[in-house]
DNA sequence: CGAACTCCTTGATCTGCATCAAGTCATGCG
DNA sequence: CGCATGACTTGATGCAGATCAAGGAGTTCG
Protein backbone atom coordinates (compact mmCIF):
# COMPACT_ATOMS: atom_id res chain seq x y z
CA UNK A 1 0.00 0.00 0.00
CA UNK A 2 1.32 3.91 -0.68
CA UNK A 3 1.69 6.00 1.65
CA UNK A 4 -0.67 8.50 0.07
CA UNK A 5 -3.58 5.98 -0.01
CA UNK A 6 -4.58 5.55 3.24
CA UNK A 7 -5.44 9.17 3.65
CA UNK A 8 -7.79 8.97 0.53
CA UNK A 9 -9.35 6.11 2.20
CA UNK A 10 -9.87 7.96 5.46
CA UNK A 11 -11.45 10.91 3.05
CA UNK A 12 -14.59 8.57 2.14
CA UNK A 13 -17.92 8.90 3.79
CA UNK A 14 -17.52 5.22 4.90
CA UNK A 15 -14.33 5.43 7.00
CA UNK A 16 -14.26 9.45 7.41
CA UNK A 17 -15.98 9.23 11.11
CA UNK A 18 -14.83 5.96 12.73
CA UNK A 19 -12.44 6.15 15.26
CA UNK A 20 -8.72 6.02 14.14
CA UNK A 21 -7.53 3.10 16.31
CA UNK A 22 -10.19 1.09 14.34
CA UNK A 23 -9.51 2.48 10.91
CA UNK A 24 -6.05 1.39 11.30
CA UNK A 25 -6.85 -2.36 11.95
CA UNK A 26 -9.01 -1.91 9.47
CA UNK A 27 -6.56 -1.11 6.96
CA UNK A 28 -3.97 -3.34 8.86
CA UNK A 29 -6.01 -6.34 7.73
CA UNK A 30 -6.02 -5.58 4.16
CA UNK A 31 -4.45 -5.67 0.72
CA UNK A 32 -3.22 -4.05 -2.44
CA UNK A 33 -3.05 -5.69 -5.72
CA UNK A 34 -2.93 -4.57 -8.80
CA UNK A 35 -5.34 -6.07 -12.26
CA UNK A 36 -4.88 -5.63 -15.63
CA UNK A 37 -7.44 -4.54 -17.68
CA UNK A 38 -10.45 -6.37 -18.63
CA UNK A 39 -10.18 -9.43 -16.04
CA UNK A 40 -13.13 -10.98 -13.83
CA UNK A 41 -12.17 -9.55 -10.30
CA UNK A 42 -15.53 -11.33 -8.80
CA UNK A 43 -18.21 -13.88 -10.69
CA UNK A 44 -21.85 -13.81 -8.84
CA UNK A 45 -22.25 -16.08 -7.12
CA UNK A 46 -18.85 -16.25 -5.51
CA UNK A 47 -18.91 -16.12 -1.56
CA UNK A 48 -18.33 -11.60 -0.47
CA UNK A 49 -14.70 -12.11 1.33
CA UNK A 50 -13.80 -9.12 0.99
CA UNK A 51 -14.72 -4.75 0.39
CA UNK A 52 -13.13 -3.26 -2.72
CA UNK A 53 -11.67 -0.08 -2.87
CA UNK A 54 -10.61 1.50 -6.08
CA UNK A 55 -8.21 3.45 -5.96
CA UNK A 56 -7.11 3.76 -9.79
CA UNK A 57 -8.35 2.70 -12.72
CA UNK A 58 -12.22 1.65 -13.33
CA UNK A 59 -14.10 -1.33 -12.28
CA UNK A 60 -17.24 -2.49 -13.84
CA UNK A 61 -20.66 -3.72 -12.07
CA UNK A 62 -22.53 -6.02 -14.26
CA UNK A 63 -25.01 -8.60 -14.13
CA UNK A 64 -25.18 -12.27 -16.52
CA UNK A 65 -28.11 -14.43 -16.84
CA UNK A 66 -28.31 -17.05 -19.19
CA UNK A 67 -26.36 -16.26 -22.19
CA UNK A 68 -27.32 -12.35 -21.87
CA UNK A 69 -25.64 -9.52 -20.09
CA UNK A 70 -26.18 -5.81 -18.60
CA UNK A 71 -24.04 -3.02 -17.21
CA UNK A 72 -25.38 -2.19 -13.43
CA UNK A 73 -22.75 0.46 -12.49
CA UNK A 74 -19.49 1.31 -13.06
CA UNK A 75 -16.95 2.39 -9.59
CA UNK A 76 -14.08 4.83 -10.35
CA UNK A 77 -11.33 6.13 -7.61
CA UNK A 78 -11.66 6.72 -4.96
CA UNK A 79 -14.91 4.40 -4.42
CA UNK A 80 -16.06 1.18 -2.46
CA UNK A 81 -18.57 -1.99 -4.28
CA UNK A 82 -20.30 -4.24 -2.98
CA UNK A 83 -20.60 -3.48 0.50
CA UNK A 84 -23.77 -5.35 1.08
CA UNK A 85 -23.11 -8.67 -0.02
CA UNK A 86 -19.50 -8.22 2.41
CA UNK A 87 -21.94 -6.97 5.06
CA UNK A 88 -24.50 -9.68 4.87
CA UNK A 89 -21.76 -12.13 4.48
CA UNK A 90 -23.99 -13.41 1.35
CA UNK A 91 -22.99 -14.16 -2.51
CA UNK A 92 -22.01 -11.41 -4.83
CA UNK A 93 -25.42 -10.83 -6.68
CA UNK A 94 -23.05 -8.80 -9.42
CA UNK A 95 -20.36 -9.45 -11.56
CA UNK A 96 -16.80 -7.07 -11.59
CA UNK A 97 -14.31 -6.73 -14.39
CA UNK A 98 -11.61 -4.21 -14.78
CA UNK A 99 -12.27 -1.33 -17.67
CA UNK A 100 -8.25 -0.23 -17.09
CA UNK A 101 -5.59 -1.68 -15.29
CA UNK A 102 -6.58 -0.91 -11.89
CA UNK A 103 -5.29 -1.04 -8.26
CA UNK A 104 -7.47 -1.85 -5.49
CA UNK A 105 -7.66 -2.65 -1.90
CA UNK A 106 -9.42 -5.72 -0.68
CA UNK A 107 -10.88 -5.02 3.15
CA UNK A 108 -12.00 -8.45 4.63
CA UNK A 109 -15.24 -8.95 5.21
CA UNK A 110 -15.34 -9.98 8.58
CA UNK A 111 -12.86 -7.51 9.79
CA UNK A 112 -16.06 -5.20 8.28
CA UNK A 113 -18.34 -7.04 10.62
CA UNK A 114 -16.21 -6.69 13.56
CA UNK A 115 -15.81 -3.01 14.05
CA UNK A 116 -19.12 -2.49 12.73
CA UNK A 117 -19.90 -3.92 16.51
CA UNK A 118 -17.28 -1.91 18.34
CA UNK A 119 -17.26 1.34 16.75
CA UNK A 120 -20.73 3.07 17.01
CA UNK A 121 -19.70 6.27 14.37
CA UNK A 122 -18.52 3.48 11.37
CA UNK A 123 -22.10 1.44 11.94
CA UNK A 124 -23.70 5.04 11.37
CA UNK A 125 -21.78 5.43 8.51
CA UNK A 126 -22.68 1.90 7.09
CA UNK A 127 -25.96 1.90 7.62
CA UNK A 128 -25.74 5.48 5.91
CA UNK A 129 -23.97 4.11 2.89
CA UNK A 130 -26.21 1.20 2.38
CA UNK A 131 -29.47 3.11 2.56
CA UNK A 132 -27.99 5.35 0.01
CA UNK A 133 -27.01 2.71 -2.00
CA UNK A 134 -30.12 1.25 -1.52
CA UNK A 135 -31.90 4.72 -2.54
CA UNK A 136 -30.15 4.93 -5.64
CA UNK A 137 -30.81 1.93 -7.25
CA UNK A 138 -34.65 2.49 -6.81
CA UNK A 139 -34.00 5.90 -8.28
CA UNK A 140 -32.78 4.12 -11.24
CA UNK A 141 -35.49 1.35 -11.02
CA UNK A 142 -37.95 4.18 -11.15
CA UNK A 143 -36.51 5.76 -14.20
CA UNK A 144 -36.21 2.05 -16.13
CA UNK A 145 -39.61 1.53 -15.48
CA UNK A 146 -41.14 5.38 -15.76
CA UNK A 147 -39.29 6.26 -18.77
CA UNK A 148 -38.76 5.14 -21.96
CA UNK A 149 -35.50 5.04 -23.42
CA UNK A 150 -35.09 8.60 -25.35
CA UNK A 151 -36.51 9.92 -21.53
CA UNK A 152 -33.71 8.22 -19.70
CA UNK A 153 -30.69 9.50 -22.10
CA UNK A 154 -32.25 12.77 -22.46
CA UNK A 155 -32.39 13.11 -18.46
CA UNK A 156 -29.01 11.21 -18.07
CA UNK A 157 -27.42 13.77 -20.04
CA UNK A 158 -29.00 16.51 -18.21
CA UNK A 159 -28.09 15.14 -14.60
CA UNK A 160 -24.48 15.25 -15.39
CA UNK A 161 -24.51 18.64 -16.27
CA UNK A 162 -26.30 19.49 -13.53
CA UNK A 163 -23.77 17.55 -11.43
CA UNK A 164 -20.83 19.45 -12.67
CA UNK A 165 -22.31 22.67 -12.10
CA UNK A 166 -24.84 23.37 -14.94
CA UNK A 167 -22.00 22.72 -17.08
CA UNK A 168 -22.86 23.18 -21.23
CA UNK A 169 -20.44 20.52 -22.65
CA UNK A 170 -19.11 17.51 -20.90
CA UNK A 171 -17.24 14.24 -21.45
CA UNK A 172 -18.98 11.24 -20.99
CA UNK A 173 -17.44 8.76 -17.93
CA UNK A 174 -17.91 5.25 -20.00
CA UNK A 175 -17.71 4.18 -23.51
CA UNK A 176 -21.24 4.58 -25.34
CA UNK A 177 -21.71 0.67 -25.45
CA UNK A 178 -21.49 0.57 -21.30
CA UNK A 179 -23.63 3.83 -21.30
CA UNK A 180 -25.96 1.97 -23.61
CA UNK A 181 -26.33 -1.11 -21.42
CA UNK A 182 -26.55 0.75 -18.30
CA UNK A 183 -29.23 2.99 -19.60
CA UNK A 184 -30.94 -0.93 -20.41
CA UNK A 185 -31.04 -0.13 -24.66
CA UNK A 186 -28.57 -1.83 -27.19
CA UNK A 187 -25.53 0.37 -28.77
CA UNK A 188 -27.44 0.48 -32.14
CA UNK A 189 -30.77 2.20 -30.30
CA UNK A 190 -28.49 4.33 -28.40
CA UNK A 191 -27.14 6.09 -31.50
CA UNK A 192 -30.06 6.62 -33.41
CA UNK A 193 -31.41 7.89 -29.72
CA UNK A 194 -28.57 10.78 -29.49
CA UNK A 195 -29.76 11.97 -33.48
CA UNK A 196 -32.87 12.14 -32.37
CA UNK A 197 -31.99 14.34 -29.79
CA UNK A 198 -29.94 16.63 -31.63
CA UNK A 199 -33.56 18.38 -32.47
CA UNK A 200 -33.54 18.38 -28.48
CA UNK A 201 -31.58 20.73 -27.45
CA UNK A 202 -28.57 18.28 -27.28
CA UNK A 203 -25.54 17.17 -29.45
CA UNK A 204 -23.18 14.65 -28.95
CA UNK A 205 -19.28 15.02 -30.84
CA UNK A 206 -17.33 11.11 -29.99
CA UNK A 207 -17.11 11.37 -26.58
CA UNK A 208 -18.29 15.19 -25.75
CA UNK A 209 -22.13 15.87 -24.78
CA UNK A 210 -22.68 19.54 -25.94
CA UNK A 211 -26.20 20.99 -24.28
CA UNK A 212 -27.41 23.18 -27.08
CA UNK A 213 -30.86 23.91 -25.13
CA UNK A 214 -30.93 23.36 -21.58
CA UNK A 215 -34.66 24.66 -21.56
CA UNK A 216 -35.72 22.13 -24.48
CA UNK A 217 -33.80 19.11 -22.86
CA UNK A 218 -35.25 19.88 -20.31
CA UNK A 219 -38.80 20.01 -21.34
CA UNK A 220 -38.30 16.12 -22.94
CA UNK A 221 -36.29 15.02 -19.67
CA UNK A 222 -38.65 16.29 -17.00
CA UNK A 223 -36.29 15.79 -14.50
CA UNK A 224 -37.31 14.58 -11.16
CA UNK A 225 -35.18 15.37 -7.96
CA UNK A 226 -36.74 11.80 -6.74
CA UNK A 227 -35.43 9.98 -9.86
CA UNK A 228 -32.22 12.15 -10.80
CA UNK A 229 -31.10 13.46 -7.45
CA UNK A 230 -29.56 14.97 -6.23
CA UNK A 231 -30.12 13.82 -2.86
CA UNK A 232 -29.45 14.94 0.72
CA UNK A 233 -27.57 11.69 0.35
CA UNK A 234 -24.26 11.14 -1.06
CA UNK A 235 -23.49 8.01 -1.66
CA UNK A 236 -24.71 6.69 -4.67
CA UNK A 237 -22.57 3.53 -5.24
CA UNK A 238 -23.38 0.53 -6.64
CA UNK A 239 -26.27 1.51 -9.41
CA UNK A 240 -24.60 4.93 -10.97
CA UNK A 241 -22.03 5.64 -13.66
CA UNK A 242 -18.94 8.00 -12.35
CA UNK A 243 -19.44 11.97 -12.98
CA UNK A 244 -18.46 12.91 -16.29
CA UNK A 245 -15.56 15.53 -16.22
CA UNK A 246 -16.02 18.85 -18.04
CA UNK A 247 -12.68 18.61 -19.73
CA UNK A 248 -10.96 16.15 -21.22
CA UNK B 1 -52.16 -0.93 20.18
CA UNK B 2 -53.31 -4.20 21.24
CA UNK B 3 -51.93 -6.59 23.90
CA UNK B 4 -50.83 -9.06 20.88
CA UNK B 5 -49.63 -6.61 18.65
CA UNK B 6 -45.88 -6.30 20.83
CA UNK B 7 -45.23 -9.99 19.99
CA UNK B 8 -46.17 -9.72 16.70
CA UNK B 9 -43.51 -6.96 16.34
CA UNK B 10 -40.44 -8.34 18.47
CA UNK B 11 -40.70 -11.76 16.39
CA UNK B 12 -39.61 -9.61 13.09
CA UNK B 13 -35.90 -10.08 11.97
CA UNK B 14 -35.58 -6.28 12.87
CA UNK B 15 -36.61 -6.41 16.30
CA UNK B 16 -35.77 -9.45 17.12
CA UNK B 17 -32.06 -9.91 19.01
CA UNK B 18 -32.41 -6.10 20.73
CA UNK B 19 -32.40 -5.40 23.97
CA UNK B 20 -36.05 -5.39 25.38
CA UNK B 21 -35.57 -2.45 27.55
CA UNK B 22 -34.58 -0.50 23.60
CA UNK B 23 -37.74 -2.16 22.13
CA UNK B 24 -40.10 -0.99 24.74
CA UNK B 25 -38.71 2.35 24.48
CA UNK B 26 -39.33 2.26 20.61
CA UNK B 27 -42.51 0.89 20.87
CA UNK B 28 -43.89 3.31 23.82
CA UNK B 29 -42.88 6.37 21.35
CA UNK B 30 -44.90 4.54 18.52
CA UNK B 31 -48.58 5.43 17.25
CA UNK B 32 -50.92 2.71 15.98
CA UNK B 33 -53.62 4.11 13.10
CA UNK B 34 -56.52 2.45 11.22
CA UNK B 35 -56.44 3.64 7.50
CA UNK B 36 -59.44 3.19 5.05
CA UNK B 37 -59.03 1.38 1.68
CA UNK B 38 -57.59 3.22 -0.97
CA UNK B 39 -55.67 6.22 1.15
CA UNK B 40 -52.60 7.64 0.28
CA UNK B 41 -50.35 6.98 3.23
CA UNK B 42 -47.24 8.75 1.48
CA UNK B 43 -46.33 10.88 -0.81
CA UNK B 44 -42.79 10.49 -2.62
CA UNK B 45 -41.08 13.29 -1.67
CA UNK B 46 -42.11 14.10 1.90
CA UNK B 47 -40.00 13.97 4.50
CA UNK B 48 -39.43 10.17 6.23
CA UNK B 49 -40.80 11.24 9.75
CA UNK B 50 -41.79 7.29 10.82
CA UNK B 51 -41.20 3.92 10.34
CA UNK B 52 -44.45 2.14 8.99
CA UNK B 53 -45.13 -1.23 10.33
CA UNK B 54 -48.19 -3.15 8.35
CA UNK B 55 -50.28 -4.67 11.78
CA UNK B 56 -53.65 -5.89 9.21
CA UNK B 57 -54.26 -5.00 5.69
CA UNK B 58 -52.15 -4.22 3.01
CA UNK B 59 -50.01 -1.34 1.59
CA UNK B 60 -48.97 -0.60 -2.13
CA UNK B 61 -45.21 1.21 -2.82
CA UNK B 62 -45.38 2.63 -5.72
CA UNK B 63 -43.80 5.49 -7.89
CA UNK B 64 -44.72 8.15 -10.15
CA UNK B 65 -43.67 10.33 -12.54
CA UNK B 66 -45.48 12.85 -14.89
CA UNK B 67 -48.73 11.10 -15.60
CA UNK B 68 -46.90 7.55 -15.15
CA UNK B 69 -46.77 5.37 -12.20
CA UNK B 70 -45.43 1.66 -11.49
CA UNK B 71 -45.92 -0.62 -8.40
CA UNK B 72 -42.88 -1.32 -6.53
CA UNK B 73 -43.88 -3.34 -3.90
CA UNK B 74 -46.82 -4.40 -1.91
CA UNK B 75 -46.52 -5.29 1.90
CA UNK B 76 -48.81 -7.22 3.96
CA UNK B 77 -48.43 -8.12 7.73
CA UNK B 78 -45.72 -8.46 9.42
CA UNK B 79 -43.43 -6.33 8.13
CA UNK B 80 -42.10 -2.83 7.81
CA UNK B 81 -41.80 -0.21 5.13
CA UNK B 82 -39.52 2.26 3.85
CA UNK B 83 -36.76 2.03 6.39
CA UNK B 84 -33.74 3.19 4.53
CA UNK B 85 -35.59 6.72 4.36
CA UNK B 86 -36.42 6.75 8.02
CA UNK B 87 -33.17 5.74 8.70
CA UNK B 88 -31.06 8.37 6.59
CA UNK B 89 -33.86 11.10 7.67
CA UNK B 90 -34.35 11.54 3.88
CA UNK B 91 -37.60 11.90 1.90
CA UNK B 92 -39.36 9.37 0.84
CA UNK B 93 -38.83 7.77 -2.43
CA UNK B 94 -42.08 6.15 -3.42
CA UNK B 95 -45.75 6.37 -2.64
CA UNK B 96 -47.77 4.45 -0.31
CA UNK B 97 -51.60 3.63 -0.34
CA UNK B 98 -53.50 1.05 1.34
CA UNK B 99 -54.74 -1.48 -1.08
CA UNK B 100 -57.66 -2.72 2.02
CA UNK B 101 -58.40 -1.87 5.38
CA UNK B 102 -55.47 -1.36 7.39
CA UNK B 103 -53.79 -1.30 10.98
CA UNK B 104 -50.62 0.28 11.21
CA UNK B 105 -48.02 1.48 13.56
CA UNK B 106 -46.19 4.21 12.97
CA UNK B 107 -42.41 4.33 14.87
CA UNK B 108 -40.57 7.55 14.74
CA UNK B 109 -37.59 7.47 12.80
CA UNK B 110 -36.00 9.96 15.42
CA UNK B 111 -36.00 7.47 17.82
CA UNK B 112 -34.97 4.76 15.93
CA UNK B 113 -31.91 7.19 14.68
CA UNK B 114 -30.97 7.18 18.40
CA UNK B 115 -31.76 3.60 19.82
CA UNK B 116 -29.45 2.50 16.85
CA UNK B 117 -26.40 3.93 18.24
CA UNK B 118 -27.25 2.42 21.61
CA UNK B 119 -28.23 -0.56 20.79
CA UNK B 120 -25.50 -3.24 19.08
CA UNK B 121 -27.87 -5.62 18.09
CA UNK B 122 -30.63 -3.27 16.32
CA UNK B 123 -28.02 -1.98 14.58
CA UNK B 124 -26.78 -5.30 13.36
CA UNK B 125 -30.12 -6.14 12.25
CA UNK B 126 -30.67 -2.92 10.47
CA UNK B 127 -27.98 -3.43 8.72
CA UNK B 128 -28.77 -6.77 7.56
CA UNK B 129 -32.81 -5.34 7.04
CA UNK B 130 -30.88 -2.78 4.47
CA UNK B 131 -28.31 -5.09 3.04
CA UNK B 132 -31.07 -7.34 2.19
CA UNK B 133 -33.38 -4.57 0.96
CA UNK B 134 -30.87 -3.82 -1.29
CA UNK B 135 -29.83 -7.16 -2.54
CA UNK B 136 -33.68 -7.49 -3.33
CA UNK B 137 -34.17 -4.85 -5.69
CA UNK B 138 -31.08 -5.60 -7.08
CA UNK B 139 -32.59 -8.80 -7.96
CA UNK B 140 -35.45 -6.97 -9.57
CA UNK B 141 -33.69 -4.68 -11.71
CA UNK B 142 -31.23 -7.65 -13.16
CA UNK B 143 -34.68 -9.46 -14.04
CA UNK B 144 -36.40 -6.42 -15.70
CA UNK B 145 -33.56 -5.80 -17.67
CA UNK B 146 -32.29 -9.23 -18.43
CA UNK B 147 -35.45 -11.18 -18.89
CA UNK B 148 -38.11 -10.21 -21.83
CA UNK B 149 -41.79 -10.10 -19.78
CA UNK B 150 -42.90 -13.47 -20.53
CA UNK B 151 -39.57 -14.78 -18.92
CA UNK B 152 -40.42 -12.29 -16.22
CA UNK B 153 -44.32 -13.66 -15.42
CA UNK B 154 -43.18 -17.13 -15.78
CA UNK B 155 -40.31 -17.22 -13.43
CA UNK B 156 -42.58 -15.14 -11.06
CA UNK B 157 -44.67 -18.07 -11.26
CA UNK B 158 -42.68 -20.55 -10.34
CA UNK B 159 -40.63 -18.23 -7.93
CA UNK B 160 -44.33 -18.58 -5.76
CA UNK B 161 -44.50 -22.22 -6.20
CA UNK B 162 -41.28 -23.00 -4.76
CA UNK B 163 -41.61 -20.40 -1.76
CA UNK B 164 -44.52 -22.65 -0.96
CA UNK B 165 -42.40 -25.88 -0.95
CA UNK B 166 -43.25 -26.63 -4.28
CA UNK B 167 -46.88 -26.61 -4.58
CA UNK B 168 -48.43 -26.88 -8.11
CA UNK B 169 -51.06 -24.84 -7.12
CA UNK B 170 -51.69 -21.87 -5.11
CA UNK B 171 -53.45 -18.50 -5.15
CA UNK B 172 -52.10 -14.87 -6.43
CA UNK B 173 -51.49 -12.70 -3.74
CA UNK B 174 -52.49 -9.56 -5.27
CA UNK B 175 -55.08 -8.22 -8.47
CA UNK B 176 -53.28 -9.54 -11.89
CA UNK B 177 -52.91 -5.64 -12.82
CA UNK B 178 -50.51 -5.11 -9.55
CA UNK B 179 -48.70 -7.89 -10.49
CA UNK B 180 -48.38 -6.54 -14.16
CA UNK B 181 -47.21 -3.20 -12.97
CA UNK B 182 -44.80 -4.85 -10.34
CA UNK B 183 -43.22 -7.22 -13.09
CA UNK B 184 -43.25 -3.77 -15.33
CA UNK B 185 -46.01 -4.79 -18.20
CA UNK B 186 -49.47 -3.82 -18.97
CA UNK B 187 -52.45 -5.45 -17.93
CA UNK B 188 -53.49 -6.34 -21.45
CA UNK B 189 -50.15 -7.82 -21.58
CA UNK B 190 -50.24 -10.06 -18.80
CA UNK B 191 -53.44 -11.15 -19.79
CA UNK B 192 -52.04 -12.34 -23.46
CA UNK B 193 -49.09 -13.65 -21.84
CA UNK B 194 -51.23 -15.98 -19.25
CA UNK B 195 -52.62 -17.25 -22.48
CA UNK B 196 -49.79 -17.77 -23.80
CA UNK B 197 -47.78 -19.57 -20.80
CA UNK B 198 -50.45 -22.10 -21.25
CA UNK B 199 -48.46 -23.88 -23.54
CA UNK B 200 -45.47 -23.82 -20.96
CA UNK B 201 -46.36 -25.63 -18.33
CA UNK B 202 -48.94 -23.07 -15.94
CA UNK B 203 -52.37 -22.51 -16.15
CA UNK B 204 -54.27 -19.70 -14.64
CA UNK B 205 -57.74 -19.82 -13.49
CA UNK B 206 -59.14 -16.40 -12.06
CA UNK B 207 -56.79 -15.76 -8.93
CA UNK B 208 -55.72 -19.50 -8.72
CA UNK B 209 -52.23 -20.43 -10.79
CA UNK B 210 -51.71 -24.20 -11.43
CA UNK B 211 -48.15 -25.38 -12.86
CA UNK B 212 -49.18 -28.06 -14.79
CA UNK B 213 -45.71 -29.11 -16.21
CA UNK B 214 -43.23 -27.90 -13.74
CA UNK B 215 -40.08 -28.91 -15.95
CA UNK B 216 -41.72 -27.29 -19.18
CA UNK B 217 -41.95 -23.86 -17.02
CA UNK B 218 -38.86 -24.11 -15.53
CA UNK B 219 -37.23 -24.68 -19.10
CA UNK B 220 -38.72 -21.13 -20.42
CA UNK B 221 -38.19 -19.44 -17.19
CA UNK B 222 -34.48 -21.08 -16.36
CA UNK B 223 -34.69 -19.67 -12.71
CA UNK B 224 -31.57 -18.45 -11.11
CA UNK B 225 -31.00 -18.10 -7.32
CA UNK B 226 -29.15 -14.81 -7.67
CA UNK B 227 -32.26 -13.24 -9.30
CA UNK B 228 -34.95 -15.34 -8.03
CA UNK B 229 -33.44 -16.48 -4.68
CA UNK B 230 -33.90 -17.69 -2.02
CA UNK B 231 -31.24 -16.33 -0.16
CA UNK B 232 -29.24 -16.76 2.66
CA UNK B 233 -31.26 -13.43 3.37
CA UNK B 234 -34.49 -13.38 4.84
CA UNK B 235 -36.13 -10.35 4.42
CA UNK B 236 -36.37 -9.01 0.88
CA UNK B 237 -38.76 -5.60 1.73
CA UNK B 238 -39.17 -3.12 -0.22
CA UNK B 239 -39.40 -4.36 -3.66
CA UNK B 240 -41.47 -7.86 -3.74
CA UNK B 241 -44.89 -8.46 -3.45
CA UNK B 242 -46.21 -11.16 -0.75
CA UNK B 243 -46.03 -14.55 -0.31
CA UNK B 244 -48.70 -16.50 -2.40
CA UNK B 245 -51.29 -18.35 -0.06
CA UNK B 246 -51.53 -22.11 -0.74
CA UNK B 247 -55.47 -22.35 -0.45
CA UNK B 248 -57.73 -19.17 -0.92
C1' DC C 1 3.23 1.05 -41.26
C1' DG C 2 -0.12 -2.13 -42.10
C1' DA C 3 -3.33 -5.42 -39.99
C1' DA C 4 -6.55 -6.74 -36.77
C1' DC C 5 -9.36 -5.24 -33.24
C1' DT C 6 -13.08 -2.90 -31.12
C1' DC C 7 -16.30 0.71 -31.01
C1' DC C 8 -19.59 3.17 -33.25
C1' DT C 9 -22.80 4.13 -36.85
C1' DT C 10 -26.35 3.43 -40.41
C1' DG C 11 -29.78 0.90 -42.91
C1' DA C 12 -33.34 -2.76 -43.33
C1' DT C 13 -36.31 -5.62 -41.13
C1' DC C 14 -38.82 -7.79 -37.55
C1' DT C 15 -41.31 -8.28 -33.21
C1' DG C 16 -42.57 -7.53 -28.50
C1' DC C 17 -45.21 -4.76 -26.24
C1' DA C 18 -48.11 -0.55 -25.77
C1' DT C 19 -52.11 1.68 -27.08
C1' DC C 20 -56.84 2.17 -28.26
C1' DA C 21 -61.37 0.32 -28.19
C1' DA C 22 -65.00 -2.80 -26.95
C1' DG C 23 -67.03 -6.11 -24.48
C1' DT C 24 -67.61 -9.59 -20.35
C1' DC C 25 -67.70 -10.63 -15.77
C1' DA C 26 -67.71 -10.05 -10.92
C1' DT C 27 -68.48 -7.08 -6.97
C1' DG C 28 -70.48 -3.65 -4.20
C1' DC C 29 -73.85 -0.37 -3.29
C1' DG C 30 -78.08 2.40 -3.47
C1' DC D 1 -82.36 -6.32 -7.22
C1' DG D 2 -80.54 -3.65 -10.73
C1' DC D 3 -77.25 -0.48 -11.78
C1' DA D 4 -72.57 1.25 -11.53
C1' DT D 5 -67.90 0.49 -11.05
C1' DG D 6 -63.69 -1.58 -11.69
C1' DA D 7 -61.00 -5.80 -13.05
C1' DC D 8 -60.02 -8.62 -16.67
C1' DT D 9 -60.04 -10.13 -21.45
C1' DT D 10 -59.86 -9.91 -26.46
C1' DG D 11 -59.10 -7.82 -30.88
C1' DA D 12 -57.00 -4.37 -34.04
C1' DT D 13 -53.40 -1.38 -34.81
C1' DG D 14 -49.09 1.18 -34.21
C1' DC D 15 -44.65 2.05 -32.59
C1' DA D 16 -40.40 1.62 -29.85
C1' DG D 17 -36.75 -0.80 -29.76
C1' DA D 18 -34.30 -5.35 -30.91
C1' DT D 19 -31.98 -7.86 -34.30
C1' DC D 20 -29.30 -8.63 -38.39
C1' DA D 21 -25.97 -7.04 -41.55
C1' DA D 22 -22.45 -4.12 -43.22
C1' DG D 23 -19.37 -0.31 -43.35
C1' DG D 24 -16.28 3.33 -41.27
C1' DA D 25 -13.19 5.20 -37.90
C1' DG D 26 -10.08 5.15 -34.26
C1' DT D 27 -6.64 2.26 -31.54
C1' DT D 28 -3.37 -1.29 -30.53
C1' DC D 29 0.14 -4.20 -31.74
C1' DG D 30 3.28 -6.97 -34.39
Amino acid sequence: MRPEDLPEVRQLQLFRSMDTDKFDELLGRSYVQNFPAGLELIRQGDPADFLHVVMDGAVELYAKWGGRECTMSVVRPVSTFILAASIRNAPYLMSARTLERSRIILIPSAALREVFRRDTEFAVSVVNELAGCYRSIVRNTKGLKLRNSRERVASYFLRQSTLLGGAPSYVLPVEKRLLASYLGMTPENLSRTLRALEAHGVKVDGMRVIITDRARLAALAQPDTLIDGPDPDASTNGSTLPEARARA
